[in-house]
DNA sequence: GAACTTTATCAACACTGTGTCGAGAAGGTC
DNA sequence: GACCTTCTCGACACAGTGTTGATAAAGTTC
């Protein structure tokens, strides 16, 4: 059953939350409600979100519309559940780099998390462009998201911060700053990548043109090479 | 009256196409269409596309629904129209840069482009945010940013070929990727920045930010500064 | 200046999609 | 076998889109 966000938590749904039954909390429920989600998911591969209807999703999972509505209060609430899932298990990829980032080599570990960044997003493209359309809409999508990017930018920041304590990188724009401009070039190009926009990267140059500009723009100064 | 889209043309309104006749060519007419459009325009800056209807605009215009019809096919239209005059005067600076950019220094030239851009794009706020919504869901305003950001691209191409033909800026990924990208993330920080996301440059901080990094990106080396 | 054309207007309609209500079925519990 | 929950859906009320057809007003033609 779709439960009130709880911020991105977005931990495994807790099974049996009330009373002490011992796990018998009902089976043909949950079954309707991961079969909306698959749907969902299913849906979303094959066209955009706004083409979706909250009839195509109760069709998909063998409801009527009214039946859906006993499980989540909207369409979006279907989607935000989806996203909120892709972002806990980017998370995860998330925290993996920041291990690598802190005992080794920092280029080598600011490439290898933005490499499992963004292998998460491209494993889950439709869900992807999804939560980018949801955003435009919906202000719970929007906060979700803007607290995914907060993360990200608190980390490169951090990371930025150091390799210039440490002498490795120049002084520059203010770190925080630099953080959310190259956090939001990542989002932008992977997000065309994925939906192929016209101008967009071929999906096996994202990752390499991203790289470089981030090392340049963290590592490198605005001076000439030669003169 | 609307006009089947003749590509990102977006002259000025030819008045009185058909017939030689002098210059009377309606006047009521002319005036709803402009009144229609202003109420647009109007309603974009109080709230987003999509909590707008046909009946708001109709009723700002002083007219009826069916005969807001009669002036425009749809909504997305109406703003396909304003986003069509905005693109066209944000070429106008475009080709400005272009022409500094030829005769001066090019680490100038590119500033001021980049300032250019900034300063038209941030002059109509509500129009740019209501493109960037309408891009989601219209293939029509999909395809017209596609060709404004791809002669950005082939712009900022040529120059980055150029600065490293003349030795000034060193090899690296291939110039377009390059370009894509970095194109990339100034429509996305100036979206975020004027959208006032919860993660995002405030408005006096974006060109710095924007410039540093396509400088350091363009001239600079992945190399640390120091070893 | 009457007949005709074009331009403009809108009430009424048909349709799509959302979300709610209330009546009931299906199963477990005491 | 009375009694909850859990679950289901037909029928409704709404909001929004886009169309139709009847009609008015203005301009053109002879």
């Amino acid at each position: 059953m779709y439960r009130e966000y709880p911020m991105p938590t977005a931990a495994k749904a807790d099974p049996a939350a009330p009373g002490r039954g011992r796990r018998t909390t009902r089976a043909s429920g949950d079954d309707r409600e991961r079969s909306i989600l698959e749907t969902a998911e299913q849906l979303l591969e094959e066209r955009p979100l706004s083409e979706i209807s909250v009839d195509d999703l109760a069709k998909g999972a063998g409801i009527s519309r009214p039946t859906f509505y006993f499980y989540f209060p909207s369409k979006d609430a279907v989607v935000l559940t989806i996203i909120d899932r892709l972002v806990a298990a980017a998370a995860g990829s998330r925290e993996q780099a920041l291990r690598t980032l802190a005992e080794g080599d920092p280029r080598a570990g600011l490439r290898q998390g933005l490499a499992d960044l963004y292998a998460a997003f491209r494993s889950r493209r439709a869900v992807t462009l999804a939560a980018a359309e949801l955003r435009m809409t919906n202000p719970e999508a929007r906060e979700l998201w803007a607290q995914v990017l907060e993360g990200w930018v608190a980390d490169v920041t951090a990371v930025i911060e150091a390799e210039r304590a440490r002498g490795a990188a120049p002084a520059g724009e203010p770190a925080r700053d630099m953080a959310i401009a190259l956090v939001q070039m990542n989002e932008r190009v992977q997000y065309a990548s994925f939906a192929g926009e016209s101008p967009s990267l071929e999906q096996d140059r994202v990752l390499d043109v991203l790289v470089d500009i981030w090392l340049r723009a963290i590592y490198g100064s605005a001076e000439p090479t030669s003169l």
